[in-house]
DNA sequence: GAGTGGTCTAGACCACTGC
DNA sequence: CAGTGGTCTAGACCACTCG
């Protein structure tokens, strides 16, 4: 019954590893529903309410949606309310917009230092780089620059991304079973370069925010590191503190 | 027991909003502990558990914070742990740094359309507003102008300010029993203008990070708005997403 | 050892969804 | 109506802190 301290950990904690695990094994995929609580409880040979306090958690993680009277689903980015989950960028003054994304680019190449170390991958592994733009009501507001590994996105190309209708995150979990779940964001104030400038209808030098993200899949694993160029001339970062 | 659907609210929420209002009341101060969940219960009518989800709650709010053997306690920014709990700033490489404010004005206005609109107050109802510069490690980093209401910080002067050893925030929640519980954030890049550039040490249209924020106390009351300007230089907007 | 929060259980009943 | 998640209870036991 009772485990020694060194390696203590609850039943409900083992019970949501073994969630993720079917995650990641793919047995319930992301906009499927996972077998109700009761169910789960039988399989796992525990209560339905240590099965509720794995399920409570990850939901509260965003990795499972809870809907009363429905059941449980795998979160997904398919979802066009999850359009704006890692993307925290609102217009200046209200009302809601049409986006869109305008890949530019899209090629392969070999991990350099920095990108091996932040995909933890090994030098000269084989990455792919996109280069995309967003737009807002048909202008320009995004310019993002991505580097994904090769390994895990085989086939990406341009002309997979142009034919694509819908989210990035929505591709990478539709086609290639990459579920984006976590990110983390380095933010600064850069100047535009000439390029930058062109693509976004601003003046060379305007301050720009420059994001860097690190998004990661299942088990932590980095999967996308990009850096996005964000024009704030009509819109911002919003965040919320507690 | 059970009750019509227009206004049903499950009893842990009433329970959360009767702890609220003691926070609110002063019943129990930042730091101090609340009483145990078994007195709660006792004094709610109502089962441990259902104490226990109010208070699981709010803890997830930030609000309360348990702590295992010793009780639960109010959430206090007189904790140095909570000092970054609204300033998502860490250096570009690393460490741990000194941090200091360092006030430069405080006076008295009348608010205008924009800070009465954010702090809903009348116009013209007095207002504080307070200008300060943030160091680490010995440089400046951010330029704040903080606007606040002057009817709930009473004696507020750059005086109190200098001769304060803390954080604002701790400042604000120990001598004006204003405790910061929530916050939004708008950001965006903008050049810096000639007086700024001289108090962080850039040159003049250097791109800088504008942080817009509207702090917010107990019952959701903007008690603060305030813009930075942050020199990235050497530090960067830290953000998670999930 | 006494007191606190943390885990786990079993069971009852409620609210919501869809057939 | 059956099936799902949501709430509430009562009680047992565990892990942590402190005197």
């Amino acid at each position: 019954m009772a485990q020694e301290s060194p390696t203590f950990s609850p039943l409900y904690q083992q019970i949501k590893n073994l969630i993720v695990q079917g995650l990641e094994a793919g047995e319930w995929r992301p906009g499927e529903s996972i077998p109700s609580e009761a169910e789960l409880a039988v399989r796992f040979g525990v209560s339905q309410g240590t099965v509720r306090k794995a399920v409570d958690e990850m939901a509260a993680e965003n990795l499972l949606i809870r809907r009363q009277g429905k059941g449980t689903f795998v979160a997904t980015h398919a979802d066009p309310r999850a359009f704006f989950r890692f993307l925290r960028l609102v217009p200046l003054s209200g009302g809601v917009e049409q986006s869109k994304s305008v890949p530019l680019e899209c090629w392969r190449a070999k991990a350099g230092a920095e990108a091996a170390r932040v995909l933890k991958l090994k030098l000269g592994d084989p990455i792919i780089i996109v280069r995309r733009v967003l737009q807002f009501s048909g202008k320009p507001v995004v310019v993002d620059e991505i580097y994904l590994p090769g390994e895990i996105f085989p086939g990406l190309s341009l002309d997979v991304l142009k034919d694509y209708q819908g989210s990035l995150y929505n591709l990478f979990e539709s086609h290639f079973h990459v579920p984006m779940i976590r990110a983390e964001e380095r933010i600064r104030a850069v100047a535009a370069d000439r390029g930058t400038a062109e693509l976004l209808g601003v003046l060379e030098g305007s301050p720009l925010l420059s994001v860097e993200r690190v998004t990661h899949s299942y088990g932590d694993k980095p999967v996308e590191w990009r850096r996005g160029l964000y024009s704030t001339a009509e819109h911002c970062y919003y965040n919320e503190l507690n």
